[in-house]
DNA sequence: ACAAAAGTGTTTAGATTACACCCATGA
DNA sequence: TCATGGGTGTAATCTAAACACTTTTGT
């Protein structure tokens, strides 16, 4: 250890932060829980854990959101890193923000509530430790970015959903209101859904029609944005 | 030290590397030098250093540029975390990239060779040690995105350029041709360029107007792309 | 006179936007 | 029957893209 070549230098406890999306309720959600230990017992927080020796940025976020939600092979994304000398006036920690898309539905609940976590609105968030804020702030605008320029869905939606359900979900990114019909032109133009033919009566007395997602093509980009 | 709340979690050496780019006939150019320690002596890196207790990713980025290049208040963006457990030979380190943009006339010649440090073109860069290939096949997608978003320019170029030299460098950073025509009216219907009245016949006969950022707005963002 | 870069104008194709309107059905 | 979301159609507007054409001037 202490013969390495780089020995001279300093070394850093490394942290990762997860700002983990989940849709519900026409809304957005962001998982905080509060705070159990010094400093900042009780206030609201950002998931996150130390990167330990044997394990990448990666293996940290996806380790930090299996112990909280039971989940494996979510989408994740790493965001920026932050690294204020005093972010955490407990030590100097760099911390990494990763953000990641789940299913409210397929969360582990006991998991959830043994880390006395909750789903907190993203239009309505209290205020959390650290820079924690930024990091959602910065999570969101990713995450409209690749909405903007990709079809998404699969991830916070189920497997099949109506138009409407998919228009409603952006609304919640974008936060603001979209044209219905154009909406639908445009998603449909993109030819990544397919009809499955089953209507869905759940929200509607027509009904609409449930598409899924045509895996045969990988997720394929729009050039031109789908919301801006 | 040891008495800190985290005293149990690991700690690691965080470095950042710089993706230089400067502009200089007509090609996009990234500074490079040849490796002077073990491991991988001579072959070729981008410029890097460790981060300290006293400083943030940033600040040791800027103090890398200092170092390299003798300048300071330079554009700099961070862009991706790399922490592969194994990604340098000789110790966990975990690195951030960074691109930064500067003018190849501004550089500090005395400090650059003192480093043996090479500006390479970026369509022929020689191999890179490391993931640094990775760094700077991200840095480039980011610098595009972007100058895609918004008009760049006053960090690459002079103060004053003519709209041809803009168009120049938007075909280097973009990797292929522009049409003249188009390209102006896209850039001056931006409305943030302020024609100063003076011709550059270094380039033509005719002369090309030369043209200057308007700051008295901030930097505008484009809805539409400038370039796709 | 002519080559070469600077700069303008025109035309077409396609995308975006706003919004009117029909459809199906449960209450 | 009527309110409600589902779904289609259309016209006005904007943008991108291709390209023809004019201007200026050193050689």
């Amino acid at each position: 250890m202490t013969s390495n070549p780089y020995s001279a230098h300093a070394r850093h406890y490394v942290s990762v932060d997860c700002v983990i999306f989940s849709y519900e309720n026409d809304e957005l959600k962001v998982l905080l829980y509060p705070r159990s230990f010094e400093p900042y017992v009780g206030k609201w927080s950002l998931l996150g854990g130390f990167v330990e020796n044997d394990e990448t940025l990666g293996d940290a976020a996806r380790r930090v959101l299996f112990n909280t939600t039971g989940l494996r092979n979510i989408y994740q994304e790493q965001v920026h890193a932050f690294s204020d000398i005093n972010r955490d006036p407990a030590g100097r920690v760099i911390s990494v923000a990763y953000y990641a898309l789940i299913r409210i539905s397929q969360q582990d609940n006991v998991l959830v509530k043994e880390h006395g976590a909750c789903w907190w609105p993203i239009s309505e968030l209290p205020e959390l430790v650290f820079d924690h804020a930024k990091m959602v702030e910065r999570s969101l605008l990713r995450l409209q970015k690749k909405a903007g320029s990709e079809l998404i869905g699969k991830e916070l939606l189920g497997d099949t959903f109506t138009i409407t359900n998919l228009k409603k979900l952006y609304e919640a990114i974008f936060q603001h209101d979209i044209d219905a019909g154009n909406f639908r032109k445009k998603i449909l133009s993109l030819a990544v859904l397919h009809n499955t033919g089953i209507k869905d009566k759940s929200e509607s007395k027509k009904g609409a029609f449930l598409y899924r997602y045509t895996n045969h093509l990988e997720d394929q980009m729009s050039l031109s944005p789908i919301v801006k």
